[in-house]
This record gives C-alpha cells, sequence and structure tokens, in this order.
DNA sequence: ATACACTACTTAGTATTACTATATAGTTAA
DNA sequence: TTAACTATATAGTAATACTAAGTAGTGTAT
C-alpha cells in the first residue's frame, strides 16, 4: 500500500512495539516481519532508526550476541517501562479508531 | 485523549475531509465540532493550518461571506479532487486499521 | 580466491505534519 | 467602553517516517 506515510506516524512505532513484544527479535527480521504482512514499502533504514529510538528513550533490553548465519545481532526484549508505553499506544490507537468508525458511520444516516 | 499528537498525523486531516465532505462548513465550527466529539486538545490553529494546506493542495472550494453574528467566514466544500482524495483517506485508513486489528488479536494466539 | 548475494546495522539529511503562541479583527451584550 | 465570543492567519518548533548512502560479516557459486 502506498502513500502510507503519514498515517505510520506514531503507529509504526507502535507496531515495532508490539512485534517485540511477542517475543526477542531483532531489525532485520522486524523488517522481514513487517514485508510479509503488507507493509511493503517499509525500508529497513526507518525500522532501524525506530529501533534506535526506542532504545534511547529507554523502552528496550538490548543484547548484542552472535549469529550463527551472517553478522551479530542487535536482541531486542520489551522492558516494564516498554510494555507500560506499549499498552499506552494501544489505548490511544484504539481511541482513534473508534472515532473514525463513528464518522464513518454517519455517512450512511 | 493526551499525547494524540503523532497518531493523528495525517488522520486528522482526514477527519477535517470528512467533516466538509457532510456539507458546508467554516473553520471555526470544524474547531467546536472536534471539541464536541472527543478531541478536546485540538486547538484552533491547528484546525486553520490544515484548512489553508487542503486549500493550497486544491481540495476544497471556497467561499468567503458575511455571517449573521461575527466576523466573515471561510466556507468550504469538497471538490471533485477533494472527494476523490477523501476516498483514498478512507482506504489507506482502513488498510491500517485492518492490520493493527490482525497484530492486535496475534496476542490472544 | 573471488565475486556475488544475503544478512545486519548505522546515520545524515529531508519532507510532512500537528502544535504553540501570538496577532488581528468583527460582533454583541454588560 | 469593556469584555466575551466569533473568526481567521502565521511564524516557529518538535516529532516522525523516508531517502540514500555507507559499513561489514557470512555463505555460495564460479
Amino acid at each position: 500500500m502506498k502513500g502510507l506515510t503519514e498515517l505510520l506516524k506514531g503507529v509504526l512505532e507502535g507496531i515495532v512495539l508490539q512485534k517485540i513484544g511477542q517475543g526477542e527479535t531483532y531489525g532485520y527480521e522486524i523488517t522481514q516481519y513487517l514485508q510479509n504482512i503488507g507493509f511493503e514499502d517499509i525500508a529497513e533504514g526507518t525500522v532501524y532508526t525506530v529501533l534506535l529510538r526506542l532504545e534511547k528513550k529507554g523502552l528496550l533490553h538490548v543484547e548484542k550476541r552472535k549469529s550463527e548465519l551472517g553478522p551479530p545481532r542487535k536482541f531486542y526484549r520489551l522492558n516494564d517501562f516498554g510494555k507500560c508505553e506499549l499498552d499506552k499506544f494501544w489505548e490511544k490507537w484504539f481511541f482513534l479508531a473508534r472515532k473514525l468508525n463513528e464518522l464513518k458511520e454517519n455517512d450512511s444516516k
């Protein structure tokens, strides 16, 4: 899907948090994952900037370890603060989603 | 709801387009409307910058007319391009909403 | 051994957007 | 005439995703 950039602001961060929340992972894997679920236009660089930002904000536990195949990976997990921020993201998202559904449904009335 | 700023990127424009699509309106009224439906933290200035942007992009038919009570108003309607962009907004929104629901539902599995 | 593909991470610079703060001004009622 | 309400505009800021480019380890085919 093209032209999603502005709509992704804030959302991409939430998606990445959610993915990390489902189990230890790393940047390259997250990028592949996003491609697979339909976000074909999200580039690697974008994902890494999100990760570094989340790291700086202190939401992630980070561990650099060797990979069996390829260069070393930075493995991420959510810490307590990260889990809290993930919850907040979903709250905000569902607030917005509910509002937008209401707006759209007013059409048919 | 606080801290919605980043999530509103792109969305606010869509909401304003949708509101205008429901019938001729003007900035001040749109602002009041947003307050009423739960977006208490969206300031007047924000709405006007959106409107001027949409105007510049050529999505709106504009007509400045006197008001019965108060200063003159700029009345807006969607032109064909605006209607097209509104449709595109909803397409993008529902794409994203569907994806996010899928991500969230993976939790329970 | 060498070249290539794949894996994996980083970063500088850009564009877009919502927000803050402030300014301007017409209208109405006290 | 003062205050409250209506109505619009705009300069500057912060946050975020995107582009483009670079670095480097590992595995495979030639």
